[in-house]
DNA sequence: CCGACGTGGGAGAACGTTTCCCGGGCGGAT
DNA sequence: ATCCGCCCGGGAAACGTTCTCCCACGTCGG
């Protein structure tokens, strides 16, 4: 080790500027009056050094690092990036750091990532949790303060997408065209955004005694819903319910080529709202999860804990928008 | 306040055991040789508090974070979400954290963000940075250890995918199949992907005079696509070739509804190979980037960096893998 | 039996800040 | 003119670790 290229410390400013390590805190805090002629002395030493305060031990001290982490269970998921999106830009603005930490789907490294990194910064971000309820439950309290996203639980404010709501729209939507035999091409089947959309036909099927709903598990990607497309085709079904634009995508590739026409043979739905799906032939009927947008109260709602604002632990559902397209239409007599 | 939530330091634990702080950082890092009965002693004590060292005390002491940050322009466009997924996953399993800044494609952002990242991590890795290459290169010698991720540059440890050779690889598919008037849709003008895509482009223009290529400034997404559509109609070109997939996409979308048939009268192709690439219709012909393996390499670099290996400063080109699909044909005589 | 060497544990410095607590100087009021 | 009070700046503690000394003890060899 030739230089040991020692980092420029409070201690040189202090010396150049000929004040005392207090004073160049002081000034550079700008908490206090101090003499005008020296203040300016210790702005100069420091320019002139490109001194900047160590953010590790400013972070000791102070107690706090500046810094949130977010856990998310699958980084390649786009609605978790355009959270993550939605969440970087806005404490990004408020001069938060964000701290992104994948957990691959397990349940285990989940638990521990969110509490490795929560102890080195300042909350967490529970981006839907694959935990179950206890463990979620006794994890909040460690975790405090932490936001959660996508899923439903008492002792933190929650931010999610109304799934429920806007399946139950698209549920109304295909049976006002006479659909009567749906298939559901489930997803993760853990996941509470999966649980959403059940509950919707649950309560659907419940409403309309001759609707008839098959579920299929599926997946999440394009390729789950091309390798499902045969059972859907048995099934019988006049309308897909796809778990995400990706599997409807899919499924109509694999379909289309087989010479099955959409919508008149069959409709299809998707959801997300990802931007090809109005690029698609036929373009898709879907729903609107306005994740990044999800991101950004997410960032409020930590915000809120972090200054330690309103007691106000709500829960903010925003409700997708629905997109009919020409994926959907009147059911085969 | 009502309780000072005092966390449990290492002098609780010292107290607990009955032995010194010096003890109980020894046996807890296991660096020397202690009395077993009083290491046992320490161990149970540290349970029984579940007390874990504080990561910012310990990084200030080391002077390691066990953290690197990651700068991107974009966390929304897919290609840095997967090496971000790449990158994360990787670092991950070797016990390091990833701290990510979206500079939102602004230069200026770019520069402040990967300085105050890195202050609070042990390395940056910039992702296809925006900036011009003086800046980037006075930027590297201050962000050191630093890996940039698709871009060439002198003075740091590069990985990156071979957009040229692909590029040139497309071009030389359609000339084969007699394509002589060719259209390129180009993204963003300061990314040096696009550069790549435009010297591909120059160089086989150059290597055949009988070729005629036109420029058409477009984007990245699939709106961008659909907007130029008319143009390309317009331009008489019969093979166009998109920035990346999205453009394709968005661009077949519209012309396909004009009745134009791909790829009798046009052929497409696009870059980047996104799933759904093999489920538009046409199929579209493509190029794979591997986008995840970028980051995992970029986290091998930036590892021998750290772990101070070896001196090689290399640069790591990935060449993409393409595929021909339905969307290019032979040209229309 | 005594001295030397080795080993293991404790005290304290160091990491780089912020902030509390004083002391000193100056200005205003009596 | 003197005293009191206020304000500003310096010294030092604190944040929670790790690690370097150094000392004490035990053992082994002479």
């Amino acid at each position: 080790m030739p230089r040991p290229p020692k980092r420029v410390t409070i201690a040189d400013v202090a010396a150049k500027a000929e004040v005392s390590l207090s004073t160049v805190s002081r000034v550079l805090n700008g908490n206090v009056t101090v003499d005008p002629a020296m203040a300016e002395r210790v702005r100069a030493a420091a320019a002139e050094l490109d001194y900047s305060a160590s953010p590790l031990a400013r972070s000791l001290v102070l107690g706090r690092t500046q810094t949130i982490a977010v856990v998310v269970p699958d980084l390649g998921n786009p609605t978790f990036q355009e959270i993550l999106r939605g969440l970087s830009r806005a404490a990004g603005t408020a001069g938060y750091h964000v701290l992104v930490a994948d957990s691959a789907e397990s349940v285990d490294e989940e638990r521990v990532l969110a509490l490795t990194t929560r102890r080195r910064t300042d909350g967490v971000v529970l981006c839907a949790p694959r935990m179950d309820d206890d463990a979620l439950a006794a994890s909040l309290r460690e975790l405090s303060p932490v936001v959660v996203v996508n899923r439903d639980v008492d002792g933190a404010p929650v931010v999610g997408a109304d799934y429920r709501s806007a399946f139950a729209e698209i549920l109304t939507h295909l049976h006002g065209l006479g659909h009567r035999r749906y298939v559901f091409l489930s997803g993760n089947p853990r996941s509470a955004s999966n649980a959403a959309r059940v509950d919707a036909i649950t309560a659907f099927a419940g409403a309309h005694a001759e609707v008839e709903i098959t579920q299929l598990p599926c997946g999440v990607d394009v390729d789950s819903g091309a390798r499902v497309a045969p059972e859907v085709r048995a099934s019988g079904a006049t309308a897909v319910l796809a778990y995400n634009d990706l599997v409807a995508m899919g499924v109509m590739g694999v379909l289309r080529r087989d010479g099955v026409r959409i919508p008149e043979d069959l409709s299809v739905t998707g959801f997300d709202d990802i931007p090809f799906s109005r690029w698609t032939s036929p373009t898709l009927t879907t729903a609107a999860v306005p994740a990044e947008d999800l991101g950004a109260r997410a960032w409020e709602a930590m915000q809120d804990l972090l200054t330690g604002a309103p007691a106000e632990p709500a829960a903010h559902w925003l409700r997708p928008v629905v997109a009919l397209r020409e994926s959907t239409g009147p059911a085969p007599s």
